[in-house]
DNA sequence: GCTAGATTCAAGCGTACGTTTCAAACGCTT
DNA sequence: AAGCGTTTGAAACGTACGCTTGAATCTAGC
């Protein structure tokens, strides 16, 4: 299919990895993409939705494999709730397999798109995060809350945003972390592991049930 | 004591919780300030300095605080080690009071306060992540290792990473979730006490002992 | 082989940026 | 009140930005 489009994308992401997101400018794309800078207009309309489709090229298929061991742990688990420490999984490891799939050129770029997502949440670009992770976490917090009367959606969504924290700083202290012993791949998913054990308690605490409007 | 300098300072903060970091110009915050363009480049440098300077304003009590409730809790316990939660506790509760200390009109300030400086932490600004947290994250790493042989340095400050994370997430969500129910301060350590009610299993949970170069 | 649409190109538009300049005003000490 | 370092003022510097323009080139369909 179109080549310049995805050049365009590609060069982006690069330099997004490489310098940052907001030093990254338009005619620096268009140079790394070896195309001209009216392309990205053209293809993309602004440099903000250059920036939006960007993301979504990454984001969509992360969340479709996040359902999609969802559904299948569902699955395996007919009625009953789903162990906590498999959902974690399934909210992570997509995460990690998308880091590794990004090759290694690309150390912090997940944690700083992360971050990146977080500043602008409420911002110009208008609730990005909203839109393309709400149904996400719903779908897990839900399958979170499923026989335990003591936790609500709320709380669960909650909880799974510390996990998003808690992944976000993996993700961005990666560079620092992998010193000399260890692969850098190998290191993020040793990581990761730790990361599920260490928020799989949590997970199993007791809730508060909280109904709104609830205590001072 | 100079009256121009903190105007800038303060101001430069109200533009970067309203519109954001890399969104406030140069011309922007002396206009809020009421000085003149050439004042900011007088007191501070540059605009990266005066960053900074806005920064260690707000960071350095931050961690004097932390520091002084962790001394307190290690005198109180001898030469046993701090209870997880009250470890906890004291990491986490001065940054809500910072927030509280902020005023109402700066919600998501310290959590894209964070989230920037996590982009920024091995780009131009150079790490200051590293020269400002990096002596408070050892001391209370140390503090989670004390009396827990099966517990590392390197373990237990990741694991405060986790946390940091984690309440990263919680001030940029202050805005969502301060709903209509509760004032938002007030949910605010609400919220604080559910994080730390969530983390504290994991902070308790075994660690592995790993020796550096250790297992695949 | 021609025509119409889709795509690429070189060039430049206006604007906003961080920073500099240099003279004027201030606040001290003597 | 004179002198001098410190601080402020108005103006402009050069640069880089996102984006637009209008012509050139490609690619089908007939």
């Amino acid at each position: 299919m179109s080549t310049t489009k995805e050049r365009i994308l590609d060069a982006t992401e690069r330099l997004f990895a490489r310098q940052g997101i907001g030093a990254t400018s338009v005619r620096a794309i268009t140079a790394e993409a070896g195309v001209n800078t009216a392309a990205i207009h053209y293809h993309f309309g602004s440099k903000q939705e250059l920036l939006e489709a960007v993301l979504v090229r990454r984001i969509a298929p992360l969340n479709q494999e996040r359902l999609k061991r969802l559904e299948r742990l569902e699955l395996a688990a007919g009625d009953g709730p789903v162990a906590p420490r498999a959902l974690l999984e399934a909210f992570l490891v997509p995460v990690v397999a998308l880091r590794e799939e990004l090759g290694e050129e690309v150390p912090p770029f997940l944690g700083s798109l992360m971050a990146w997502l977080r500043i602008e949440s409420e911002r110009s670009t208008e609730a990005i995060p909203r839109r393309y992770f709400e149904d996400v976490m719903r779908r897990f917090g839900a399958a979170a809350c499923k026989g335990r009367p003591d936790l609500s959606l709320d709380e669960a969504m909650e909880r799974l945003g510390y996990a998003v924290g808690a992944m976000g700083h993996v993700l961005v202290t990666e560079g620092f972390a992998a010193r000399a012993d260890v692969a850098a791949t190998t290191a993020l998913s040793e990581r990761l592991d730790r990361l599920v054990a260490f928020l799989e308690p949590g997970f199993f605490a007791r809730g508060e049930q909280r109904s709104p409007g609830g205590a001072s």
